[in-house]
DNA sequence: GCGTGTATTTAGATACGTCTAACTGAAAAG
DNA sequence: CTTTTCAGTTAGACGTATCTAAATACACGC
């Protein structure tokens, strides 16, 4: 059996190789995860010990097979958990990750199936990321690219928002920056602010951190359903 | 905070006393979490140091009123949970016990308010015991007594199936035996068989070990609502 | 190609929850 | 009142996850 610190690491791995090059170093794992580097090497070792991940001394790891799945099993039940917790529970979709960040290591895989029926096997989750497949095939993002790569009078279609602060996506919510609505990019001020104009009219300000968080695309291409929000 | 082990003993203790005659005994509890006497016993000095149970060395422990108040919590938590389970994701009643064993110690206040919510605030579980208050009264146990300990001719209301093993469950779940169903025993055989004529006119025959894990009490007295069922 | 600085690992400590083995207190038997 | 028995506690150990402090490897700049 993992344990949960286990499945948190080989979750926030599976993160950083899709974010980064692989390997990931020892030190980018220890701040992921807010532990020290000797916390994370010895984490390592007994990930590497399971076969969990492939680890070359003083370079980093890679998830082997085995752990991508584990991570991805982690990140279903964290996917799912959320979108439950939103539509069968009322949760504000802003505040379902910490309760979600725990309960995904301690559901049984019946539980799991149950959920996913409830939602009637949901695709997306309430921050727009794709939820793995029960089979766990890996996951392809849906591609988009972030809210400040894009220039002035651009169209856009918010498809997640990246962000975990619950303050903050509060915020973003109660403006109506939410995965699924359209935005056209109204100015980027040289001072670290983008105003985007929403559909309904209203303009909003974010600042550089924020608009790094929010991934966008156009809203032509419909990679599948993102129909949730 | 408290760890899940620590609401475990917590736990324990609390049906300990109720069921017997405090103070409750290390060895006892050992029994109990299946854990050895030395383990209890350096649990029962953490519990100690953290003021949820008075502790006489050799003697055993009590809970206090704080000790008693996470019990209730840990308990509440539970029996909402197993409520949940059965309620709304389609579990049958005889096999939510596991799960709500785990969850019971990760679930947020805020998750526990709204699946309370979610359920209109119930007041017994599926296997018909009493849901503490949100405010964490104790509760007082519909009295009810052991179907074992009922003459031929009586008639009875199922109160609660005490039994925790799931395959006994759902075999009495099966038959028909569940909180709130009536019954008339048939015959008490020497041999250590009871044998019971449900509503519907089938009879089942009963070990004494299940037996003694039904509780009933006279069709006449209805304490409060136990018409979950 | 060598030194220096940063990343990484090793060494040793702590807290938790558990164990086995050994010891001790309390209480019943005589 | 002493002995015996057994429940309960103490002592010492282990595995997990973490830390700080010290040692070492790698890689870049010169």
């Amino acid at each position: 059996m993992l344990s949960a610190k286990m499945e948190d690491y080989l979750k926030a791995i599976y993160r950083l190789e899709r974010d980064g090059e692989p390997p990931v170093a020892t030190s980018t794992i220890a701040d992921t995860l807010d532990v020290t580097p000797p916390t994370a090497t010895s984490m390592v070792e007994k990930l590497a010990d399971r076969e969990l991940v492939e680890r070359e001394k003083y370079k980093g790891v890679t998830l082997t097979p085995e752990g991508k799945t584990v991570a991805l099993e982690v990140i279903r039940h964290h996917r799912l958990l959320e979108t439950f917790l939103t539509e069968e529970l009322g949760y504000d979709w802003s505040e379902v990750h910490e309760e979600a960040e725990i309960l995904e290591h301690h559901i049984s895989e019946e539980f799991e199936r149950r959920v996913a029926a409830a939602l009637d096997d949901p695709e997306v989750d309430p921050h727009g990321d794709p939820i793995p497949s029960d089979a766990l095939d890996p996951i392809d993002d849906i591609p988009a690219s972030a809210l400040a790569d894009h220039g002035e009078g651009t169209h856009l279609l918010v498809a997640r928002v990246r962000d975990r602060d619950p303050e903050e996506l509060t915020y973003l919510d109660g403006v109506g920056v939410r995965p699924g609505v359209e935005l056209v990019v109204e100015e980027v001020a040289p001072i670290g602010i983008v105003t985007v104009r929403l559909n309904n009219g209203e303009t909003v300000s974010l600042p550089d951190h924020i608009a790094d968080a929010i991934q966008v695309r156009s809203p032509g291409d419909a990679p599948e359903e993102v129909s949730e929000a």
